[in-house]
Order: C-alpha cells, then sequence, then structure tokens
RNA sequence: UGGGGCGUCGUCAAGCGGUAAGACACCAGCUUUUGGAGCUGGCAUUCCCAGGUUCGAAUCCUGGCGCCCCAGCCA
C-alpha cells in the first residue's frame, strides 16, 4: 500500500565517472579528487524556524542531504535563529517533521546557531581586539545615509576610529544591557567605498531586547545573519555551504570574516538557483498572506505548495525527491513546469496505489432485467501494476450509480461511453445498454438511466466475441459509503502569478471544488488514513487527515489521472473539472 | 557612471574546441476490461545578437543586447 513509510531514500549512489553531474557534484568531485578536506564532504541545510518548509526547500533538503550521502558524508540540520522577534519552536518542530518526512536524517547532528551565541560574542571581540571591528552610535537611518547608494560610495561612521579598549568596554556594557535597543550596533570595519554594498561596514552586532526562544532573556544584543552563518559553518566543519544566489553577494563577507578570525575551517560557499514552478508562489512572505487573508484555510490546504499541504494533498516523499532529482541543479533562474511535479507523483502512485470504484457525480442506474432482490459479489483486481496486491470483492445489484460524465444524451463524435441505446462494459461486471432516459419533469434534468444486461458477460467479456467502446466503473447503490471529496486545481490561473501587480489578481476562484453525496465502494468505508487510493478513471485520493471522521469520510483528490477525453474536450472548446 | 550573476527546444537541463544528451509537455501510431498504465516513432541544421580566432566554435576572443539580485540594526 502507499503509505508514507515508502519515505526511504532511494539510496546511496555516488557519482561515477562520466555520469552529467550538475556544477555543484561536480565541484566536489573536484575537491574530493584534489584532497581538500581530507576528501571530506560535510554539508548542512540551515532553515530559520520562522516559517513552513515549501517545495522549494525541498529541493535544497535533496541536495543539501543528498549529496553529502552521495559522497558518503554528512549534512547537519542547523536551524538560523538569530532573530528572536521573529522565530518559535513550533516553526522549528514542523521543519524536522518535514525534513524526516521527506525522508532524511540529520542523526545526532541537530544545532541552533543560538548556541553559538557565547563563541560568536567571543569572535567579535577578537575582532574589536585586532581593529577589525568597532561600535558604532549611528542610527538605523543614519547607517543608511552613510551607506551611499548602488553607484555612489559611502562614508565612514564617525565613530570608526574609536579606540579598541573604547570598543571592547562599549562592547560589553551593550552586552550587558547598557543601552537603548537599536542605539548602538558592532560594525565589520571593512570597506565603505566597496561596490559591493554588502562590506560598506556591516552591522554583525544590534541589541535587540526580545526573549529567545532558546536563550530566553540571557542575551540583549543578537548576532547578523552574515557573521553567524559562516562561523557557524566553520565551528562545525562544513566543507560546502550551499545556499541561493541571493547570497552570492554576501560570499566575499562569508570569507572575510573566516579569513580574519581564527576559525577551524574555511567552508566553500556555492549558490544555486531556488525554485520557481509554475501557477504557484514560492515565497513565505506571500504564502503568509495566502493564509492570513483567507484565500487558503491555512498552511497546511492542500493547495499550498508547502510540505504539509503537499503532504495532506496526498503527494509522497519519493515523488518530490524525483522530482527534485529531475529538475536538476543550475544557477539560471527558471520556471520548472508543474506538470512534471505531477508526473513524477503519478509515476509513484501508479505503482503502488490500490484501485478502488468510486461514484464523484453519482446518476442512478436500474437493470431492468437484473432480478431485485440478487446481490452477486464480482472479482476486481487491486492493482494491475503489481499482482500481488491480489483481488477484492465487489458487491453488485440491479441499482447502481455511474458518473454522471459518463452518458450523455446525444454524444459528440469521439465519446464513447453510454448513450442511449448504445452498449459499455461495467469494469469486471457486466455489458449493459441503455435502453430509456428518465427525466424530472420540472428541470428536464436526467434523474435515472434505464439499462438492460447481458448475462452472458459476466467478468466483462462476452463469449460471441463483440466488443465495447468503454469500460466504466460504477458502484452498487445499495452498498456504497456516502463521503466528502474535494477536488483541487492550480491555485493560479497563471503560470507566474508575481508577474502580475498584485498576484491575488489571478487567484483561481475554481481552485476548490467540494462534492458531497458521492459514492464509493463499500471497501473504503475502512480506507485507512495515508494511504493513496485510485479511484479508477478518475485519479488518486487519499483520507483528509484533518476533516475526515469516523462518521463523515472525506477524501481529498491528489492528482488526476492523464485524461485523454479531457484534452479531445478542451480542443474542441468545452471542459469539465 | 557601482558590484554580483545569468542567457542552449514550449518548460527544465546536459554540453567544457570535433560537428546539439536526457526529462516533462506536445504530436502520431500500437496496445489495453481504467479514454489509466505500457510500447514505438516524431519533435533545436542550431545554441541572445554581431564580428573575430580556428581545418573545425554552443564551447575561445571582442563588442553589443536582454534578464535577475544587492542600498534590513531580516535570513
Amino acid at each position: 500500500m502507499s503509505a508514507d513509510s515508502d519515505n526511504k531514500p532511494a539510496g546511496k549512489k555516488s557519482p561515477a565517472p562520466g555520469d552529467s553531474l550538475d556544477f555543484i557534484r561536480s565541484r566536489i568531485t573536484e575537491d574530493v579528487a584534489a584532497g581538500k578536506n581530507n576528501g571530506r564532504v560535510h554539508t548542512r541545510f540551515p532553515p530559520e524556524p520562522n516559517g513552513y518548509l515549501h517545495i522549494g526547500h525541498a529541493k535544497a533538503i535533496c541536495l543539501d542531504f543528498g549529496t553529502a550521502e552521495e559522497f558518503g558524508g554528512l549534512c547537519n540540520l542547523r536551524f538560523d535563529d538569530t532573530n528572536p522577534v521573529k522565530e518559535d519552536v513550533r516553526y522549528a518542530e514542523s521543519i524536522m517533521d518535514d525534513v524526516h518526512w521527506l525522508g532524511f536524517d540529520w542523526g545526532d547532528r541537530l544545532y541552533w546557531a543560538s548556541d553559538y551565541f557565547q563563541k560568536l560574542h567571543d569572535f567579535a571581540v577578537q575582532l574589536i581586539r585586532d581593529g577589525k571591528a568597532y561600535v558604532c552610535d549611528l542610527t538605523a537611518d543614519e547607517i543608511r545615509e552613510y551607506r551611499g547608494t548602488l553607484t555612489e560610495p559611502g562614508r565612514d561612521s564617525p565613530y570608526r576610529d574609536r579606540s579598541v579598549s573604547e570598543n571592547l568596554d562599549l562592547f560589553e556594557r551593550m552586552r550587558a544591557g547598557e543601552f537603548e535597543d537599536g542605539s548602538r550596533t558592532l560594525r565589520a570595519k571593512i570597506d565603505m567605498a566597496s561596490g559591493n554594498l554588502n562590506m560598506r561596514d556591516p552591522v554583525i552586532y544590534r541589541i535587540l531586547r526580545a526573549t529567545h526562544h532558546r536563550t530566553g532573556d540571557k542575551w540583549c544584543i543578537y548576532p547578523m545573519y552574515d557573521f553567524t552563518h559562516c562561523l557557524s559553518d566553520s565551528l562545525e566543519g562544513i566543507t560546502h555551504s550551499l545556499c541561493d544566489l541571493d547570497f552570492e553577494d554576501h560570499r566575499p563577507l562569508y570569507d572575510w570574516f573566516l579569513d580574519e578570525l581564527d576559525v577551524p575551517c574555511h567552508p566553500q560557499q556555492i549558490e544555486f538557483a531556488r525554485l520557481n514552478m509554475s501557477y504557484t508562489i514560492m515565497s513565505k512572505r506571500l504564502l503568509r498572506r495566502l493564509v492570513e487573508e483567507g484565500h487558503v484555510n491555512g498552511w497546511d490546504d492542500p493547495r499550498m505548495p508547502t510540505l504539509q499541504g503537499l503532504r495532506r494533498r496526498g503527494y509522497t516523499p519519493k515523488s518530490i525527491r524525483e522530482f527534485c532529482s529531475r529538475i536538476g541543479v543550475a544557477k539560471r533562474e527558471s520556471i520548472v513546469d508543474v506538470a512534471l511535479l505531477e508526473h513524477t507523483l503519478r509515476e509513484d502512485l501508479n505503482k503502488h496505489a490500490p484501485r478502488v470504484m468510486a461514484v464523484l457525480r453519482p446518476l442512478k442506474v436500474i437493470i431492468e432485467n437484473y432480478p431485485e432482490d440478487k446481490v452477486e459479489m464480482v472479482e476486481a483486481v487491486n492493482n494491475p501494476e503489481d499482482p500481488s496486491a491480489g483481488t477484492r470483492e465487489v458487491p453488485f445489484s440491479r441499482e447502481l450509480f455511474i458518473e454522471r460524465d459518463d452518458f450523455l444524451e446525444d454524444p459528440p463524435k469521439k465519446f464513447f461511453r453510454l448513450a442511449p441505446g448504445r452498449e459499455v462494459r461495467l469494469r469486471y461486471a457486466y455489458f449493459i445498454t441503455c435502453v430509456d432516459v428518465i427525466k424530472d419533469p420540472e428541470s428536464g434534468e436526467i434523474t435515472e438511466l434505464r439499462c438492460t444486461y447481458d448475462p452472458a458477460t459476466r467478468g466483462g467479456s462476452a463469449p460471441d466475441g463483440r466488443k465495447v467502446k468503454a469500460t466504466m466503473h460504477w458502484v452498487s447503490a445499495e452498498h456504497a459509503v456516502e463521503a466528502e471529496v474535494r477536488l483541487y486545481d492550480q491555485l493560479f490561473t497563471e503560470e507566474n502569478p508575481l508577474a502580475r501587480d498584485d498576484f491575488t489578481a489571478c487567484l483561481n476562484p475554481n481552485s476548490l471544488t467540494v462534492l458531497t453525496g458521492c459514492r464509493l465502494e463499500p471497501s473504503l468505508a475502512a480506507a485507512k488514513p495515508r494511504v493513496r487510493y485510485q479511484f479508477e478513471r478518475l485519479g488518486y485520493f487519499c483520507i483528509d487527515s484533518v476533516d475526515s471522521t469516523e462518521t463523515t469520510l472525506v477524501f481529498d483528490r491528489t492528482v488526476t489521472l492523464r485524461d485523454a477525453w479531457a484534452r479531445i474536450q478542451k480542443k474542441s472548446g468545452t471542459k469539465s473539472n
């Protein structure tokens, strides 16, 4: 069965010569060959615990943990928790849960940047002693002013030349809480005229009276990212520090701190393009807006690209890992077609999901020549892709439900499902022929179909060898279990929502369709959470982990099956959901 | 008139001077008791543009053009 127990990584596959490696793996291969770090490879995944992980993070996780594993190395999980006003343990817990779910493990190497606060402080003191850092009294606005612009150099802070002893004293008093929040900063003394703004005497410590989720009120000064990250990497013996393109400009600063200080090692930062995917957005900030403005029902809404959302929707960890491996790693910014994600998902689900019959929009069918009280059990294959999945019995009787979409009173040329006078096969059961269409006299809506069956076609084939064009799924009315089914479509109607002035303008009003009164084959009364089922001819579905109850079954559609008929309709201009 | 990156098929992406991998998508056919799955075939004479070097250039050189990122006491 297709539960989450299948979340084991594909296994270590070391890069072989001749393999087409991405530029990062090539670089690491070279480093190892050159004996750098004694051939050791050690990476880290460094999330800030200020939000939930999305599939873009999955790319980074697969890269960080994946390369380490491939090169026989290790990958640490380190929370970059240097800004207490934005962070919280509940995010950290969710992140750990997601990383495990994806199939990766950091062993006993769970670290927090906050664990290094004392060491970081000592490094800062060392910088001051060496005349490489100073306490600056400029306000935030003044610092900005002094920084200059993209095209003009900055000016030295008037506090830049304080003596070492004065800096030492002031920094110690900053730490002791003698000064107001924001009144002073500790800055690296680098170059106010650098073309790289990050090198214009960056702030490395700020005064911030906020209770930290791990260190409480022990500190009222907190180190900045640039100072913290490279030193944390070094302290952990990281060899390759992979991050996104945004940090390319920060690499000189990353290197500067490590060069100026007496550190255990000097990791190599390598930047790659982060993931963008069509019809969705990947920014934590914007995803937060979707949640806060109520466009979705929380971070784990199945339409969200968050790992929590994808997970609830029924995505498998394996399919996400496979996706990440197929999109590759490069420096070019791009938007990956979501169809590739759906492809790796179907690929996985097709192999493992048990098949089952379910009617989403029921249309009653009466088999006129079938005995009133008779019930037959027909044998159905659980998974044609996996004979070991066995078979099951499904009840057949005089009153059935079929899919409304499977009947058309006036069928167009390429429609070969049921129509008046036409014969089709009910999967695993009999051939039936539609002999009459019953309508509501008021609305004209079709309420029932009268059909006849051919007893000789039991099992689904005719002894006389005659063929039918269609095989349809069905459910016995008397035996069916009812359920609510939620259908999902892309959250946005445009490939790149960010190309819009306001991305919410292209939210898809039909991204969620709730269907009630769906009829499922009886075996689904015992449907298990975390198992993905294929509802034959419709798609893959799983129990909604949040809203499904013993009394009210709720299913989520993970993804549709590829649908040739839908494509034909689309071409001719009509469509359905 | 700053600094850092990037430009190869509709979308990702190999290629690293020897004559354009692969995947997704798409199209066609076969097959099929899921219009699913599977199988077969098709799909860049051309690599942002223009010059140059070379027997030979997507790969080297020169000059353009286009796109992205950076002016948080965020990460």
